[in-house]
DNA sequence: TTGTACGCGTTATCAT
DNA sequence: ATGATAACGCGTACAA
């Protein structure tokens, strides 16, 4: 019931190979009977079968998305919806289909990735969760599947194509804008440590803070889940310490909302009494009270790019830079001031 | 170079045809030579082509999913990964993969579910963005092809198979819950009047007002863009109004939050000075300053109940119950009190 | 219970 | 420039 190339074939006089050469735009085809078989398949409503196209082609015009697991909190992070945004984008550039997967588990999502992989169900992959010790790294690895990463990689940086920001750099700066504020007595509250953006900030705070010759002190430094509770105990302590920081360098804006209703709770005020950068500038960020200054770290051209650079490692089977360096930027708001002597 | 069904067969001693029953759970086939396929299949390390399969079949195990025109800053509501992870529970607990679709434009969203359908991507589509005039619902209706819709149709509500929350009642409860607050100066803030929620919840506020005998005000009712500033200019004026509104009902959390802001701009305390109740109850919520008391719609169960819906279309072809009703629930926070005499 | 043979709708390789 | 024809990998009716 479903018409096929055959019946546009028919109906245009020509053979099917010739409708599959004027769907393929096949430069040896006169320009007549490329006309009449595209009013052909007008005429008829022709749709190709992907599935059939792909089994002959040997390649889907797809790209897979692995999900962090769907249990993580991080999942209610506006970022992904945002990256989803820009891989969209880059994939329909290119006339580029998503499939998607998640799972609960490590497990499940490895078991979906081996199953849209072998299945021949895509032609690559993005991946939006960077983790310790990746099985489904390992995987495609193994199999040379072309797949790109957002974020970095825990290891094989040189080896594996990913698209990241510049997040040592990134944090570096605005712990020294806050520095320049006249700032010294600065904390840092980020994620796990297994995250290696965790990492990456952690360390530029800790570059910026020497180079600046200020001493730097454990207590001023904390890592918890980047939502929910476990921040707000920490960032009580923080506060109740004997020399208090006068500013907060904060590795998610969802994280820093949090903060600032525990420092309202103890009637601590920003930016008057403490200053706070925070990051990723999604839509809350120019919401929260006060609006946090926070470094635009462009998650959309995260996605973006990964699905340019996916596409063409697929296309050109030549990879393409291994390293995509995505620019941030400082946005100031109202939440940082100088400090009180 | 790829491993196939006869390899499988070769190694196992037995007919291609055999394999391919072993894999579908074909009852009558002997334990023996089951366990024997299923060894051969091991050791090779087999995985179907699901290209292949789907060919064969006219079926693939997949739904498709209509996001949102990207464009939208809705889409940058925490609602979506949320419902995206329901869906993706329901589809994995069948086994069903997902294709997601998104677009700029109408135009874009609508050409790229038509290439899906025809292409025989996809089994059945579930649609997050229920618009008025939506003319991806024309297409699958007119086609007779499987499909959801997450919220209510602004049209044809008897025939559409869709998953919703009652929300004239959702709205209506927040409202007396108000009213039981001894509150009677209530404003209503919501979004477009395009949204058929919307308009659902306007009409259960109006309704419990009624029923209260409290007289209707237009200048309580006002519609902005779920989010962003055109909200602000008109909380304003609501707020310098000659009777300002003792309370607030308002129909997102993000937009809620913005809200939140406003007053604190004007000097204006929640809930000392009005009371808000807000609605989806998302992560956000229990973040703000003060924490929301909100409507939880159940979000998750919005995105799983759709896709056991639609896999039940699709598998035995017999209609599932037109209209799913998802349960709400008030949860309390610290946004309201009684009103100040 | 198992094997044979054909069809699913395209693309791709040869011819012409 | 176009037409036959053989894959692509699997499901299934029919036969055995």
């Amino acid at each position: 019931m479903t018409i096929t190339i055959k019946d546009v074939a028919k109906l245009a006089n020509v053979a099917p190979s010739t409708v599959s050469r004027v769907i393929a735009n096949n430069p040896r085809i006169s320009k007549a009977t490329a006309q009449k078989v595209k009013k052909a398949m007008e005429q008829l409503g022709y749709h190709p079968n992907l599935n059939a196209r792909n089994l002959a082609s040997q390649s889907t015009q797809t790209i897979g998305l692995v999900m962090p697991s769907s249990g993580d909190v991080v999942f209610q992070n506006p970022f992904f919806p945002t990256v989803l945004q820009g891989i969209s984008e880059g994939a329909h550039e290119k006339q580029y289909a998503m499939h998607i997967t998640t799972g609960k588990t490590d497990k499940e999502i490895l078991d979906a990735v081996t199953r849209m992989v072998q299945g021949k169900s895509v032609d690559g992959v993005i991946l939006l969760n960077s983790k310790v010790e990746d099985q489904v790294i390992s995987y495609l690895k193994g199999r040379e599947f072309p797949f790109v990463l957002i974020g970095k990689p825990y290891k094989d940086v040189e080896e594996i194509t990913h698209v990241d920001n510049d997040n040592f750099r990134a944090m570096k700066e605005a712990t020294e804008y806050l520095i320049q504020h006249g700032h010294s007595q600065i904390a840092f509250i980020g994620g796990s440590l297994e995250l290696t953006v965790t990492v990456e900030r952690l360390l530029g705070f800790e570059r910026a803070l020497r180079n600046a010759k200020i001493p730097l002190k454990n207590e001023y430094i904390i890592h918890e889940e980047f939502l929910r509770e476990g921040g707000q105990e920490a960032v009580r302590e923080l506060m109740s310490l004997e020399e208090r920081p006068t500013a907060l360098v904060v590795a998610d804006d969802f994280m820093a909302l949090g903060v600032l209703n525990m420092l309202d709770e103890l009637g601590i005020k920003v930016p008057e009494d403490i200053s706070i950068v925070s990051f990723n500038n999604v839509l809350l960020a120019e919401m929260s009270k006060p609006p946090l200054t926070s470094v635009d770290i462009n998650i959309f051209d995260l996605g973006y790019q990964a699905s340019k650079s996916l596409i063409q490692m697929i296309e050109n089977s030549k990879e393409p830079t291994k390293r995509i360096i995505i620019a941030h930027k400082l946005v100031e708001r109202l939440s940082c001031a100088e400090p009180i002597k």
